[in-house]
DNA sequence: AACCTTTGGTTCAAATAGCGAACCGATGAT
DNA sequence: ATCATCGGTTCGCTATTTGAACCAAAGGTT
């Protein structure tokens, strides 16, 4: 494994749940030597990437990320056209709206919007980790990337968020069979218990899927309309989003009638 | 120089004039063999640190940053909070609030808020880089940085922004004691003709200077009640946004009365 | 049409950087 | 007093990186 990979993958230990780790934390959860941890870490501190906090002198992501995020989304306006499609989505539905786009094999949710039409709505977070399996994102993007990766996905052993998780990989594989079909995944309680959700993948220029567009709600609200409502909106607006971001549906996509 | 320094060395090289580089232009602008850069950038993209647009092959940064830098914020809501309070000095001012942060040698701006006072407000850009003998922030900076690091960046040769743009090294000193007086730097059109503006620094948890937040206003409507205004409002908002982050600012900084 | 320049990308013997076991002092727990 | 763990360091050995030379493709010039 190269150098450069080595110090990039110390940088994907981070998460909500670990957004400081210690030098010996570090090496433990990278598999690596101390010493080896310990000059990444201090190559990446040099540049901004990574910052030691005043106390216990553990690591924390740097600013070079302010920057260079900034720059990104200067460069390709992402999470900016993507919050105004959530929020026309939000509005039209009456339920929180997200986007998420793959990672390796992990969804990142990089934006939500809500809708004040209801007291209780869906409450997300920014740079949520999501499994692929367990949402209706997931499941989305999942029934339009290549055979391979589905493959890779399905054979790792699939841990249960809720008690309704779907955990098989042959009842997930029938699903995406129907997803294909439908043009939309539902999940229900896979990965929030009481959530209902829907999500339309988004695709890039060369019509590979790069994330997700996803409608959640409370199950108890989610009658037949809402459902037909949210299946039309989503659909249409995710299909917009990706053509706002340059991107195309692959021909295997089910055209909206 | 490190491997991981080398790649992340690359990633430097974008900005908002270049957001998308080719890998020949890479190697020229790194200084690098075309080889040995085509490597590092396979293996920043691999990770998502870059990525390939469709057409020319020329890379621009990647998602990897849309990621982390929300978890990065999520940690650290350093934008987040300077914003509520640039929101404040604002509309405390009548004028454009920004804050930078210190990178290297150069400044970033990684907020901005506007007035809707005026009709006319100084426009900003996210992501910007700004040098620091032109600017009212990077002079800011200066004034309470280490006497190394001062002189490092006086000994290079200084560009002039524009016509009134300091570049005269003994000038700047003599304006650095000023400031540590003052406790703010001013700038009257030394980055951007017809702009004047005050700033003061930002601290961290050990008081060294990380940026600065100013307020920035037409030279023609900055008469001596407006400076007065703006001198106070600043000082005491950048104050507390130093507060607010967990930082103190060092013994040497004036006291407001 | 022929030629030149530049592009993105590739190869592999030689050169260089990275590795990690063993070590250090400091700190907290027992 | 002793032990465990922390962040951090060293240097002989090991593995990775390097870059000159090469490739096909594409665009520009004559």
């Amino acid at each position: 494994m190269g150098t450069t990979s080595k110090a990039l993958s110390l940088l994907e230990l981070f998460s909500r749940a670990t957004p400081e780790i210690g030098l010996s934390d570090f090496a433990r959860r990278a598999g690596m030597n101390k010493a080896t941890t310990y000059r990444l870490l201090t190559e990446l501190a040099a540049h901004g990437f990574v910052e030691q906090t005043g106390s216990g002198r553990e690591y924390r992501l740097g600013p070079a990320f302010l920057r260079l995020s900034a720059l990104r989304e200067a460069a390709v306006p992402m999470r900016e056209v993507a919050l105004g499609v959530l929020n026309d989505l939000s509005k039209a539905t009456g339920e929180t709206a997200h986007m998420s786009l793959l990672q390796g094999d992990l969804l990142t949710s990089i934006a939500y919007t809500y809708s004040d039409a209801h007291g209780t709505q869906v409450r997300m977070e920014d740079a949520e980790a999501l499994m692929l399996h367990a949402t209706s994102s997931g499941l989305a993007v999942l029934a339009f990337s290549p055979a391979a990766f589905v493959d890779q996905v399905l054979s790792q052993p699939l841990k249960a968020r809720t008690p309704d998780t779907v955990t098989d990989p042959a009842q997930i594989r029938q699903q995406l069979k129907q997803i294909r079909q439908n043009g939309f995944a539902v999940s229900i309680s896979g990965f929030e218990q009481d959530v209902h959700s829907h999500a339309v993948p988004v695709f890039d220029s060369s019509s590979a899927c790069i994330g997700a567009v996803a409608v959640a709600a409370p199950v108890a609200r989610m009658d037949d309309a809402l459902q037909m409502l949210i299946q039309t909106e989503v659909t249409s607006h995710t299909t917009r989003l990706t053509r706002l971001l340059g991107g195309f549906p692959p021909p295997s996509f089910p055209t909206t009638t």
